[in-house]
DNA sequence: CCATAATCTGAACACTATTCAGATTCCGAC
DNA sequence: GTCGGAATCTGAATAGTGTTCAGATTATGG
């Protein structure tokens, strides 16, 4: 009895009173908007506007127009983790040679996605999500390919042992400062590559 | 003829009608409430109100809200080169052993400022503060100060000379990334001194 | 000392988040 | 099927926001 309620139609104005799946669409659209105006600049009407629904309706999913943000930054970790994920897949093997390019390409794909969208980067890294979990746990997936590049990277002798255990923290940290300071104008665009190029030579030693 | 204007009395309630340093004054109540508020929730009212001025008064400095919070980041800009001065000041002397405290401290000042005032660091980097100047530039003074730590280090012969031209970009970008991910709850605190470890290991090559 | 410029106020406007009583629609039990 | 309760959404209202502008107040140079 679940047909698409979007092709019937009510009394009201729109196709359905109900909307069908109000909790997805509006963290859809407050995607869209917080791309043109900035994280700090969305509007809670707007996007409830942009839905073709009240204000109030809104206030049935999110208690208040910071947890609906939230949850927008909890759809972009998802979604930075499948382009991650895609990324690596387009590199397989077990070679040293793959395994490095699988390295780089990670900082590239997570540079490539704060340059493009930087309001949306601004908004998961800004403090205008909140992480309730606790712990190491960091943002789980993304965490797990980058252990997965680090152990191949050990696996095939390019990192030694000892730099294999701040391989996660550095990695991880120069790469989200890199694209943080890239994306705010405190350093051109053009230095993350230099910034890959540094932090091979830091973690495998030699210049390739 | 300047005598300090706070103590003259006028017809309206306030010790004078004009206020002497209504300027500078707005940025410390800013600085004050972002402190509080976060640099998304900060009143453009609750800021005249705590100077014990009209809201239209702002207008008369600023041309807008984001204006006066672009301006408040500059000062805190200016406050954290000043902290990363003071703490240099602290290991002077041109032993191998001075420059690498030196290096491990100015990382150490960026992320005690970042995780003391959470607020103030995300207003710094968190796409708040627009940055007019172009080219490397980044924030003068404390690059600076990096780039004479890196000097010195390779001047002792603890990093190479292929290492010491990464040396700004790597350091700048992991301490900035490690600080932000650690205030914004993704890494616990006490990674940061491992982080530390693993960049004077990926740097200078050896383990202390 | 006065005219002019600088500074600040008060009221207004459009917009915001949030609340809540009530209208509308869905869904399961009979 | 249909009836009643639950889920969903609306409309109006409240309090607070950034911003503008005419005019009141104060400082300052000639």
């Amino acid at each position: 009895m679940s047909l698409p309620k979007v092709l019937r139609v009510s009394k009201s104005g729109r196709e359905s009173y109900h909307h069908g799946d109000l909790e997805a669409a509006l963290v859809d659209a407050a995607i869209e908007l917080v791309r043109k105006t900035g994280p700090g600049h969305l509007s809670l009407r707007a996007v409830a506007e942009q839905v073709g629904v009240s204000p109030s309706a809104v206030y049935h999913y999110f208690p208040d127009k910071d947890a609906l943000v939230s949850h927008v930054g909890d759809k972009l970790f998802v979604d930075l983790a499948d382009m991650q994920r895609e990324a690596l897949a387009k590199i397989p093997g077990k070679s040293a040679r793959a395994a490095r390019l699988r390295y780089r390409e990670l900082g590239r794909t997570y540079f490539r996605w704060a340059y493009k969208e930087p309001n949306l980067f601004r908004l998961m890294f800004g403090g205008f999500c909140k992480i309730e979990k606790e712990g190491l746990h960091i943002e789980d997936e993304a965490f797990q390919m980058l252990t997965q590049c680090l152990d191949d990277l050990l696996a095939t002798g390019l990192i030694s042992p000892e730099m294999r255990q701040y391989g996660e923290l550095i990695s991880w940290s120069s790469v989200q400062g890199a694209s943080n300071l890239i994306v705010e104008g405190h350093l051109p665009p053009d230095v993350f590559e230099s910034l890959l190029d540094g932090l091979e030579l830091a973690m495998i030693g030699r210049k390739k």
